[in-house]
DNA sequence: TTGTGTTTTATTGCCTCC
DNA sequence: GGAGGCAATAAAACACAA
């Protein structure tokens, strides 16, 4: 949200006066008699019911600032709106009742939009993360199977020059050396996917979201995530994010910059 | 100035809960 | 059945590059 882009509607506040145009007034189901209003005018004569039912504005109007701010601000104390406090507020505001819900409707609906986005971020780091510790790994994996493949070279070496060989065959040596790094490499894969919550993490085609059926995932084991209280069967209390990555990359997640605390809070 | 993309305000329709 | 929530969408307001 970029406050500067709001313009301060004086000239309404003033009482300028605004015109119906028939898109408004067939939308407001007010099709007959035009009438003229102030849009911004005292809270009290907005919040009459009668008035505002009567004098609809011309246009959309933006919020000005300071009707903005305030808004968001209860939106951080609370991101659903009760009947009375919708009253107060619009009391407060010089708005509708209507348009402090209609506020606070599309408000949620950012929030959440900015939620997945987060969420998508954080869990595409998890994948990145994951994915180069794998590389490492395979890596090092490597690394030890030429070792061991190096050791039993110099210890056939060994045998040959001295005492004759009693245990397996050459071939059968080396192979036992490669089933022994395959062992270690399955071991270490398990290691990584159990630490990952299980399947469906790494991937060679990229970053994909864990199936969690609606694709909204849990908030609990989150690192720094605490769900609040209540889950009404909303998105309340969740996040769309699970902890499945949580334990594989342990990175704390990004503070919240400016979005209110909303569903949950990071702590 | 104008075309275009983004943001904000508002409506509609459907769903759930009491 | 009414109230309130959400998703999808329209349309106005706005920003900005050409």
């Amino acid at each position: 949200m970029e406050a500067g882009r709001f313009l301060f509607d004086s000239s309404a506040l003033q009482g300028n006066f605004l015109f119906l145009d028939e898109g408004s007034r067939s939308m407001m189901g007010m099709e007959e008699s035009p009438k003229k209003r102030r849009f911004f005018c005292s809270p009290d004569e907005l919040f009459d019911e009668e008035y505002y039912d009567e004098q609809m504005p011309e246009k959309k109007r933006r919020l000005t600032p300071e009707q903005v701010l305030l808004l968001e601000k209860s939106f951080e104390e609370e991101n659903k709106l009760e009947p009375e406090r919708k009253t107060q507020l619009a009391k407060k505001l010089g708005l509708q009742p209507r348009q402090v819900a209609v506020w606070f409707q599309n408000r949620r609906a950012r929030w959440k939009t900015k939620q997945l986005e987060r969420d998508y971020d954080y869990l595409k780091s998890s994948y990145d993360s994951l994915l180069s510790d794998y590389d490492s790994i395979l890596k090092e994996n490597e690394k030890l199977k030429l070792e061991v493949y190096s050791l039993t070279e110099k210890l056939q070496g060994k045998e040959v020059d001295g005492a004759p060989m009693t245990g397996p065959s050459e071939p059968a040596l080396v192979e036992e050396a490669d089933v022994q790094a395959l062992q270690f490499s399955v071991k270490v894969e398990d290691r990584l996917s159990s630490r990952s919550g299980g399947s469906a993490v790494i991937d060679e085609e990229g970053p994909q979201l864990v199936d969690s059926g609606d694709s909204y995932l849990l908030c609990e084991n989150y690192p720094g995530c605490v769900a609040q209280s209540e889950d009404d069967g909303s998105d309340d209390g969740q996040s769309y994010l699970h902890g499945v990555f949580a334990a594989a990359t342990e990175q704390p997640h990004h503070e919240e910059e400016e979005e209110p605390m909303g569903w949950w809070v990071w702590s």
